[in-house]
RNA sequence: GCGCCUGUAGCUCAGGGGAUAGAGCGACGGAUUCCUAAUCCGCAGGUCGCAGGUUCGAUUCCUGCCAGGCGCACCA
């Protein structure tokens, strides 16, 4: 789990501490625990901070609301608060508005790409498992999830001050391999491959998939590929390396659309070399055994099924790959925290794997992850590669982008490079659309959804950020500003909402969630909306006019930085 | 059968031991002499799956049940 708790500089911190200290000077109560205590009250019209009385109740013998009556009267409101009020049995307390926009749009006006930044993974390694597609098949809609979450944690830790390594796990190595192999031999056409690789390759795995459920021998035919294609035979290795090649050249196509990176492509197959010496440390802690003629790791005192390490045949699996992997990466970077951003349906693989390693004696199996996530479903059932049941990433990216360009064309046909704006606002709408919801939640696949760009969407934060762009640019260069001037309740809930970002960062992070970014930019995109509706800036009065472009400019910023986050480009104008 | 995940408004989902449970979509009604209406405002809509338990207080935590999803040895 990774721990951000410090207090960071943030501009509600001060008020926080300030109550801390009030209470405790005027009441006697523990400071630290008043600052554990305080809650945020659901609306604003019952203050910024809430202290609730009910756990004094018994030390004071007293009824919570008339704890809360009688501390009321012992606080004086001071310099950071308006007024300090009882309401039931909580201390409300209403800060200075205009120190609150003050520091507030202070904090992020002086940090500016670096607001929401913090130190509290310095020194620390996070070592990051995403996307991970499997060689020899499209990129698929289904691939989309761990990539876009993968690397948005990776965004969201680099900005915690963690050093992150993204590794692309490739499935490039296992019995699917065998069955291309056997695929291409029977049916492959080297015209075909040539033209249209992944089409090709695709064709042929749907189509062995197929006529396997009649013809036995298939499947067989398979596994005997695989075992000559780990034991170093010359064709299967060639058609191998042909198809790896080919794949890669399509999935880099698709990164870069996506924005994408990785600092290491070790896939399966990279770790073939070390394989015997991962299962010789494991039968040497005397942890294997031989079962059914098949190596294996039995885990029934952990109440799980036993980890296959070699089959039959001798051939590897993917469990045998990934504890090979996992401590090739624990030698390499001495991670403090390793990530695996792979779909739910997986889960059991990975309490095995985290299992062995802990038998093996490994204190840092403690440390790595599953990062789970829902899978992308269709109406009538699971996505199959197999069955040929799925869509492609390129054509839903591709058909984001023509809408928007669509979009565009319509409400803005002036605008100068639209195919750029077009392109981020489209694989912009994918990307949140994926990182909105919680991960752990199936997501059914409806193109309609998908294409839908108005409401809580990326679009609508995009938009916002260029309304706000294009103000700016209309107001020109200025100078001063006093933000206290910023006293109305639309100017203050945005101010507010600035001060929130540190902590949804933290929060994100802590329970591997991007949605948690995401949801509030779109708070912070809905409020400067409505303060945009209610408020003029250019037509306000010289000195609001001012602290409004202040307030308006620290929005922006942090709409660029939370976007940045996720992945999202903000274009300024669209 | 066993394990894991999910169950909140018509739909898609937030939230989460405490003050009247919130958004978006859809429906209905409004807002543009003014900074891009990909916007905003109003209205309607909820036994927070069901039943127990812990607690001053549960939609939130615990147990059981129900429903859906996923998984359970030679795929990844």
């Amino acid at each position: 789990m990774a721990k951000c708790k410090e207090r960071g500089p943030g501009s509600m911190q001060q008020f926080k501490e300030e109550i801390g200290r009030l209470l405790s000077v005027h009441a006697g109560l523990d400071e630290a625990q008043v600052f554990a205590d305080l809650e945020v009250p659901p609306s604003p019209e019952l203050g910024d901070f809430a202290f609730p009385c009910f756990k004094l109740a018994k030390s004071f013998r007293m009824a919570p609301p008339r704890i809360a009556a009688d501390l009321a009267q012992k606080i004086p409101p001071g310099s950071f608060f308006e007024r300090v009020e009882a309401k039931g049995p909580y201390l409300n307390f209403f800060c200075n508005r205009g120190l609150l926009a003050a520091l507030a749009i202070r904090a992020v006006l002086t940090e500016k790409e670096n607001y929401g930044r913090r130190e509290s993974g310095r020194g620390r390694t996070v070592v990051i498992d995403y996307s991970s597609p499997n060689i020899a098949k499209p990129f698929g809609i289904g691939h989309l999830r761990s990539t876009i979450i993968g690397q948005a944690l990776y965004r969201i830790f680099s900005a915690l001050g963690y050093h992150c390594v993204g590794i692309n796990h490739l499935g490039d190595w296992g019995t699917q391999f065998g069955k291309m192999i056997a695929a291409y031999l029977r049916w492959g056409e080297e015209a075909s491959l040539s033209a249209d690789p992944i089409r090709h390759l695709y064709d042929l795995y749907v189509r062995f998939h197929s006529e396997a459920e009649t013809d036995q021998a298939l499947e067989d035919e398979g596994r005997a590929w695989f075992k000559k294609l780990e034991d170093g035979d010359e064709t299967a290795r060639s058609l191998w390396q042909r198809f790896r090649d080919l794949s890669l050249l399509d999935f880099r196509r698709v990164y870069k659309m996506l924005g994408v990176e990785f600092d290491a492509y070790q896939g399966e197959s990279f770790y073939n070399e070390m394989l015997d010496d991962t299962i010789r440390l494991i039968e040497e802690a005397g942890l294997a055994r031989l079962s059914e003629g098949a190596l294996i790791v039995d885990l029934e005192d952990e109440g799980l099924p036993p980890c296959l390490l070699r089959k039959q045949d001798g051939a590897t699996l993917y469990a045998t790959r990934d504890l090979c992997a996992a401590i090739w990466r624990q030698h390499t970077y001495r991670f403090d925290l390793a990530l695996y951003v792979v779909g739910a349906d997986q889960a059991l693989h990975f309490r095995q794997l985290f299992a062995v390693l802990k038998k093996l004696g490994y204190s840092w199996a403690e440390n790595c992850h599953h990062v789970p996530f829902g899978l992308i479903r269709f109406r009538d059932g699971k996505m199959s590669t197999r069955q040929g049941k799925l869509v492609f990433l390129e054509d839903v990216l591709n058909r984001a982008v023509e809408l928007a360009g669509a979009i565009i064309s319509e409400k803005n046909p002036g605008l100068s490079d639209k195919e750029t704006v077009a392109r981020q606002v489209g694989t912009g709408a994918i990307i949140f659309g994926d990182l909105y919801n919680d991960r752990v939640k199936d997501i059914e696949f409806d193109w309609d959804k998908v294409l839908d760009f108005s409401g809580e969407t990326a679009p609508y934060i995009q938009y916002s950020h260029a309304r706000i762009c294009s103000i700016l640019r209309k107001a020109g260069k200025f100078d001063g500003g006093d933000p206290s001037l910023l006293l109305l309740e639309e100017e203050q809930a945005v101010a507010r909402t600035l001060t929130r970002f540190p902590e949804a960062i933290e929060r994100a992070a802590e329970t591997y969630r991007p949605s948690v970014v995401a949801r509030y930019l779109v708070d912070l995109a809905r409020e400067f909306n409505r303060f945009y509706h209610q408020c003029p800036v250019l037509q306000a009065q010289e000195d609001v006019k001012k602290a409004r472009l202040l307030l308006i400019d620290a929005v922006r910023q942090v709409l660029v930085n939370g976007l940045c986050l996720l992945g999202i480009a903000a274009p300024e104008e669209m």
